[in-house]
DNA sequence: AGTTGCCTCGAAAAGTCT
DNA sequence: AGACTTTTCGAGGCAACT
């Protein structure tokens, strides 16, 4: 955010307007409205120009430029581009896109709804690409330091097991399978984040979206432990602080988490159910108690669904668009629930899942040992070896 | 035409500096 | 505390692919 009197603004730009400052690239004749722009501007393109102000020519240059935003361009005011016409508008607003994928997508606006869950924290994204950008960019280094934590078994994307994956990795994306190798999610005891993350608030507390949690906060014993390989550390990938605390707030305040409502709204699973289990550590967890879950539902945890949560929003989700949760890694409708078009198309049917069943993923160590499918998660790190202070919080 | 993912920009939040 | 910088996310445009 840039406050108003930003000192460089007066060397950067030539400003048009007298109650707007503009950044204005003299190599191309763009224009941005701050600071941060013009810089990512000059870095991806005209590294050399950094700095640089733009000449005082431009004006008329950029004037065309400046709001093509919204609206339509015009031939006199475009700039020697072939004119587009945005056909495409949107019922619920008056804009308008070239595409009517692009209304589409623009629909999650409306609908808030985000069915895209990072598996590694509480993020939620109402788009794939930005699930994947997020992993990308905050959770990359997470992703080596497990790497490297993680040395045996070697690393193995999940989609090399795909054997129980359908074709197109089970509505996983590609680069989630890249970003997360099949023991970098298993180890990671997910909290599913599930039972919660379907809450209200966009960016509420950890704990209302969680919806669970236990009733007191994270062992610190057992996060002292950890200490040394937590990538909450130093140089680390920040998580949202404030989800933490106030998370950790709410621990303190809320009551005890119903976590049979995710059970009960689980009932009409015939093949995956969700009960509450416990631990030998006494805690809490939701704990699957179908057999068929296959590997590669205990390997990526992007394949956690949020069928069940959804069940006691409180508020009411639209309709089920198969464009809104298209491939989506998470979303899974009852045929009762959903029109005659989604059942197929909308969501993953991971294998040996009956399609349309609300289910629950479940991270790996909740689960007691199933046979083979199982075995490959033995081997894996234990979770207090890689564990972070965050998920371990949410485990407690 | 639909799907997917990358690129870009603007805005806001978070972090750092003075 | 305020100014400033950095990081992250939401959103639209669009190209590649099926």
């Amino acid at each position: 955010m840039f406050h108003q009197q930003n000192p460089l603004k007066g060397q950067l730009d030539n400003s048009l307007s007298t109650d707007k400052e503009f950044f204005y690239c003299h190599s191309c004749g763009k224009q941005y409205n701050t600071q941060i722009g013009y810089r990512r501007h000059l870095v991806a393109f005209h590294s050399t120009s950094a700095g640089k102000p733009c000449p005082e020519d431009f004006p008329d240059l950029l004037e065309n430029v400046n709001h093509l935003g919204d609206m339509p361009p015009t031939p006199e005011g475009s700039i020697n581009t072939p004119v587009r016409e945005r056909k495409y508008s949107c019922e619920r607003c008056e804009r308008r896109f070239y595409t009517r994928k692009d209304v589409r997508r623009h629909a999650v606006v409306h609908t808030g709804r985000r069915d895209f869950l990072c598996p590694r924290c509480t993020q939620r994204f109402g788009r794939r690409d930005h699930l994947t950008r997020h992993l990308k960019k905050s959770h990359a280094q997470e992703s080596s330091l497990m790497s490297q934590c993680a040395s045996d078994p070697p690393l193995t994307p999940a989609k090399e097991e795909s054997g129980l994956l359908p074709p197109d990795g089970g509505g996983v994306s590609k680069d989630s399978l890249e970003v997360f190798p099949r023991d970098i999610c298993s180890s990671y005891p997910l909290v599913s984040p599930v039972p919660g993350m379907g809450h209200t608030h966009m960016q509420g507390s950890l704990s209302a979206g969680m919806g669970v949690g236990p009733s007191q906060p994270p062992s610190a014993p057992q996060q002292q432990s950890l200490n040394n390989i937590s990538r909450y550390q130093h140089g680390f990938t920040t998580y949202p602080r404030s989800d933490m605390d106030s998370f950790l707030l709410d621990l303190q305040s809320a009551p005890p988490p119903q976590m049979n409502a995710v059970n009960s709204s689980t009932s009409t699973s015939p093949q995956r159910e969700t009960v509450v289990g416990v631990t030998a550590g006494g805690d809490t967890h939701l704990m699957p108690c179908s057999p068929t879950i296959s590997t590669a539902e205990l390997s990526c945890t992007s394949n956690m669904e949020l069928g069940p949560l959804l069940g006691f929003l409180p508020f009411s989700l639209p309709p089920y668009s198969p464009h809104m949760g298209m491939g989506g890694l998470v979303m899974s409708y009852p045929p009762a629930a959903t029109t005659s078009s989604s059942s197929s198309s909308s969501s993953t049917v991971l294998s040996g899942q009956a399609p349309g069943t609300f289910s629950f993923f479940q991270p790996p160590q909740a689960h007691v040992p199933q046979g083979p499918a199982v075995h490959s998660h033995s081997q894996l790190p234990q979770p207090s070896s890689c564990l972070s202070h965050y998920y371990q919080a949410f485990q407690q």
